[in-house]
RNA sequence: GGUGCCUUGGAUGAGUGGCUUAGUCAACGGUCUGCAAAACCGUCUACAGCAGUUCGAAUCUGCUAGGCACCU
């Protein structure tokens, strides 16, 4: 079996853009990003998306699944999906074996355990029939259509309207079965200590402020709804907060690193998760130089071809 | 030098002579096939130290230490 895939994974700021560009560089192939994020266009500072890193040695590093929705737009998993696999096809056309790079679990794991998702467009009727209703009848309603095995579909009525619609989708059109590749991937985790990935994470948020995140996000804030900037989380929700004079600068920059360093830590309890799920991490030591990370990877690369 | 007040788990902060834990935040662990940088769940048993009163004290008394306030 030979691998038709690289993924470099890890949690925020451990270095996998400038290891995943690097290496790309070096064996001519492209980046696909699994970034929730950094889909969206002009959400540049805040999302990290460090576009400077993808020039290698003077020569652009193509990337895929960046810059690709407006922000406010509201991606989906079967959107990100159905455009992973457009632009795998056509790295794949150029018979080399692209790198997938990024920190969004759910994305990740839709890939490398190719979840089989169809487009389940709105229903109007069936949103408007369910309208009203308490979270109880909802949950109710859904455990008609299947066995409630996870509770983050009715976390919240919103996503048990969603849930059923999709239940309802699959109940009308039973056999509809998307075409997917079988993915082999050579899987990479970064692995940096609590206290370094610490360190990094906010050093990195000093110097984003510095670079001008703050009138980054006042410029979308012209276009873009407080309410709908905060739910991206994270940099978008406290520096929003913040824009509309409802932190503090230091309440704002306090809050939003623990947020941050939490974020990383759930990062890893997905990864985790995602191994006792049955996918193969080989962790690399994040603290060693770009260098000798490209060198075990490409080690991997060989020894275990075959495996 | 004198008088009064305070001292609770990593932080903050309630409380009562004994019965089950305050709460909140952080930290840590976890859940997860459709907004996932989201949402949600779990764990963390402390009352400054010593002596005493009491059947029983973190809660009462005394001393010691540290802190705060005021007085000469």
């Amino acid at each position: 079996m030979t691998y038709n895939l690289i993924t470099i994974l890890g949690p925020t700021a451990c270095g996998k853009t400038r290891v995943a560009a690097k290496l790309a560089h070096r064996i001519g192939t492209e980046i696909l990003s699994a970034d929730s994020r950094q889909i969206y266009r002009g959400m540049d500072i805040g999302t990290g998306k460090d576009l400077a890193d993808y020039v290698v040695e003077g020569r652009q590093v193509p990337y895929h699944l960046i810059d690709i929705a407006e922000p406010g737009y509201k991606y989906n998993l079967y959107e990100y999906q159905r455009d992973f696999l457009e632009a795998y096809n056509i790295v794949r056309a150029r018979d080399v074996v692209p790198i997938l790079c990024g920190g969004t679990g759910l994305y990740l794991e839709s890939v490398l355990r190719a979840y089989r998702l169809d487009e389940v467009p709105q229903n109007p009727e069936l949103r408007a029939h369910l309208e009203g209703k308490s979270l109880e009848e909802l949950t109710a309603l859904l455990a008609t259509y299947k066995t409630l095995h996870n509770t983050t579909d009715v976390d919240t009525a919103q996503r048990a309207v969603r849930a059923i619609e999709i239940a309802e989708h699959y109940r009308q059109h039973p056999v509809a079965k998307r075409a997917f590749p079988e993915i082999c991937s050579l899987t990479i985790g970064l692995d940096v200590s609590r206290e370094l990935r610490r360190d990094r994470i906010s050093s990195r948020l000093r110097n984003r402020v510095e670079e001008g995140m703050i009138d980054e996000i006042r410029g979308l804030l012209t276009k873009v709804k407080p309410e709908d900037l905060i739910y991206y989380g994270l940099e978008y929700k406290f520096v929003t907060q913040y824009v509309i004079g409802e932190l503090t600068k230091d309440e704002m920059l306090t809050q939003l690193e623990i947020a941050i360093h939490q974020f990383a830590k759930r990062q890893m309890t997905w990864f985790r998760g995602m191994e006792r799920r049955g996918v193969h991490i080989h962790w690399i030591d994040g603290a060693k130089s770009d260098e000798k990370k490209i060198e075990e990877i490409e080690r991997l690369w060989k020894t275990t071809v075959g495996e």
